[in-house]
DNA sequence: TAGATTGTTAATCGATTAACAATC
DNA sequence: TAGATTGTTAATCGATTAACAATC
C-alpha cells in the first residue's frame, strides 16, 4: 500500500476489474490471477496487479485473488458499499436510457429523481420516476441526498443546469452534452461525448487515399 | 508535416476542435490562435499545435489558424468531407436517442438504417427510419455502402451483432454495450459505457473516510 | 519441494509541455 | 521595426511493462 496520487486511467479500470469479477461470481469462481483478468481484459497483469496494490494487498502470493474479497475491497475503493443516489436532468431519450440502466447499476448507485427544464414534461413518467421541474432540484437533492448529477440536456442548458446542480449540493457531474462545462475545481466531472466518438472513428476507415497504412494495433 | 504514427489520444481530440471552430465560424470570426483554442479548451497550446502539425502546415506564424481553412483541413484528415453512412442495431431507448443525434451529425456523418434483433420491432419507426429485421443487415450495409456500426442491444447479444456487422462489411463500431468486444485487428472498435462511467465518478466523491485530500487536479 | 503468483522496483515507452528560431 | 504566433526540437512528466525476490 502506497499512498502515491492515483491517476484518473487506474480508477477508470476499477469498474472494470469489478464487472468482470461480479461475472465471475455469479458463476462461482472462488479465486483469480492478474493474468486471467489480463487475458480477459486485454490489460497486461502487472498493470492489474500495480493498479490493485495502490490501495493494499488483495492477493495472495502463489495463488491469486479471492473473487469476493477483491469485489468487496473495490467496491469500498469506489465508495459503492454505501448507496450513492444520483439525480437525472433531462428526461429527453437519453436521459429515458440512462435510468434503464438502474438495474445494472445495482452495485449501489441509483438515479432516485428525474428533472426536465421544460414545465410541460413535470409531472410525466420515467420507468418508475415521476419526472420534477427545476424548481424543485436543491429542495430534493437535499431531502433524498443525492451526491451525483447526471446531465442529458441539449447543449445549450448544460452550463445553466451543472450550475444549478452545484448549486445545489452535487459533487460531481456526468455530462453528456457536448460542451466544456465551466465548474468549480472540486467539482469532479466526467463528460461523455457521442458526437466524438463516432467522428473519431470515421478517421480509422481504409480509404482511397494514400495514407500509410502502419496502423500497428 | 512528418510520418509519425498518429496516437489516438491525437485523434480524439481532432473532433473537439473542430466543434470549437465550427462555433467560431458561425460567429464569423476569421482567424484563432493556439493560445485561443487552448484557453477555451482546457488544452495546453502547444498540444493544439502539435496536434494539427502531424497532419501539415496549417497555420501562419504571427497570425494563427484561418477558421475556414482549419475545419476543411480537419474535416479531410478525419475523413468527413465525404458523407460516412452509419447504421445503428438497437432500437432501444439508447438508440433512438442516438439517432436524434443525426442532426448534429451535420458534419457528414449520417445514421442512415436502424436495425433490432426482435422482429416485432421491426417496421415501427425511429425518427424517420424504419426498424429493419435483421436478415436483411448484410444487403442493407451494402446497398447503402454503410461503413460504421452502433451497438445498443443488451449485452449478452453485442458480439453476436457485431460479429454480424464485421460479416457484412463494416469497418468500425461503436460499442455500448458493457462487454470487451472481440473482433479481428482491422475492425476499429470504440467501446463506450455508461456505468464505468458513473461508478468511477463515485470515487471522487468526499466522504467521511480518511483519506488524503491530495488530488491536486 | 516445485510451481504459481503476488507486490514492487527498475526499465521502457509514450504523451505532454517548454522553449525558441523562423517568419508573418 | 516590434509584436505575435507558428512549427518543431528538447525536456519533462507520467503511465505501462518487465523483471524478480518473496511467499503461498
Amino acid at each position: 500500500m502506497k499512498s502515491e496520487k492515483i491517476s484518473e486511467a487506474v480508477v477508470r479500470r476499477l469498474p472494470v476489474y469489478l464487472r468482470y469479477l461480479n461475472a465471475l461470481n455469479k458463476r462461482e469462481v472462488a479465486t483469480v490471477s492478474s493474468q486471467d483478468l489480463g487475458h480477459r481484459l486485454n490489460l497486461n497483469p502487472a498493470q492489474i496487479r500495480k493498479d490493485l496494490a495502490y490501495f493494499g494487498e488483495f492477493g495472495r502470493k502463489g495463488i491469486g485473488y479471492d473473487v469476493t474479497y477483491l469485489i468487496e475491497k473495490i467496491r469500498h475503493i469506489l465508495k459503492i458499499d454505501q448507496q450513492i443516489n444520483v439525480v437525472l436532468v433531462g428526461a429527453g431519450n437519453l436521459g429515458q436510457a440512462l435510468s434503464n440502466y438502474n438495474a445494472y447499476l445495482k452495485d449501489n448507485m441509483k438515479i432516485v429523481a428525474v428533472f426536465d427544464a421544460l414545465p410541460e414534461k413535470a409531472g410525466t413518467s420515467i420507468n418508475t420516476l415521476v419526472v420534477q421541474p427545476m424548481d424543485q432540484l436543491e429542495s430534493t437533492v437535499k431531502k433524498k441526498n443525492i451526491r451525483i448529477g447526471i446531465i442529458t440536456v441539449p447543449d445549450f442548458e448544460a452550463q445553466q443546469v451543472a450550475d444549478k446542480l452545484i448549486e445545489s449540493g452535487i459533487e460531481a457531474i456526468l455530462n453528456f452534452a457536448p460542451i466544456i462545462l465551466k465548474t468549480p475545481e472540486n467539482i469532479r466531472v466526467h463528460t461523455t461525448d457521442f458526437t466524438t466518438d463516432l467522428l473519431s472513428l470515421a478517421y480509422y476507415l481504409e480509404d482511397g487515399r494514400e495514407e500509410t497504412e502502419d496502423d500497428s494495433e
